[in-house]
DNA sequence: ATAGGGCTTCCAGTAGCTGGAGGGTCAAGG
DNA sequence: CCTTGACCCTCCAGCTACTGGAAGCCCTAT
């Protein structure tokens, strides 16, 4: 399979699958004209890869999350390990974003916003503290 | 004031702050040996910088607030557009988060996290659809 | 005079791609 | 056989918003 098909099946830019290459998460085949060939198993892996990066783990985590999916022995355990740290980091980010949510949406209530120069918006920022 | 005082007081790294004077956020005067010396104007602008970087405007939009704050001309409705085009970028963002978060969590709880291979996450990762 | 801390500039690197230049390859149509 | 267009290749640069570090000047205190 060349990368042209394979970034339509996997749904990932072929830009992406080469840079995956670079960087060492698959290592597809070469066919005597230089172009890549990608055997199912690649198909497979960027498939993980795609789903993997949806769910927001970043490179490093989908290079440990792709070893212990490749490794029969492994404990689950260390997956769940990577799996909840990264759920720790998605709730903290989860709570950042209401507390910056819910002061902005208050300040954006009680703008006026028309002609007048007037803004609680630029008050807020000007004047009280983070 | 010098960069370490004002780093200080506002609490931004000092290289942040000559980050800012190099992309034109602000304009320090300079005293005769070479060291930026910075206004109380400069330091009320870095003070509002640090505050609408909190609230995780970009620096794009950091520098339009920053127009309309030095406009007394403005009209609301200008800060107002740019305050709720993000916000609805947060609304967005956190529902994204959201769903990550319920599909995380509910695979970590029902992964065992023993010693055992056997993984739901990794499942999830190979099998099913983003 | 020297030691320390603070200040300067400039260069490189971070994460995860993305865009573009410049060029080779392949299959179909004329 | 030639051309056209759609592929593919590599390499380099750029994106956001900083951050770290090297090399070196400046200032104050001892």
């Amino acid at each position: 399979m060349n990368i042209g098909e394979v970034a339509k099946k996997s749904n990932l830019p072929a830009k992406t699958i080469r840079y995956y290459e670079d960087i060492g998460l698959i290592t597809p085949l070469r066919d005597t004209n230089g172009y890549r060939s990608f055997r199912e198993s690649d198909m497979h892996k960027l498939a993980f890869l795609g789903r993997s990066r949806a769910l927001g783990f970043t490179i490093e985590d989908c290079r440990n999350l792709l070893a212990l999916w490749d490794d029969q022995d492994r404990a689950s355990a260390d997956v769940r390990a990577i799996a909840s740290e990264h759920l720790e980091q998605i709730e903290r980010k989860i709570a950042d974003l209401i507390a910056i949510r819910d002061t902005l949406s208050h300040l954006v209530q009680t703008c006026a916003g028309d002609g007048r120069p007037d803004c609680p918006i630029l008050a807020k920022l000007e004047k009280f503290p983070t």
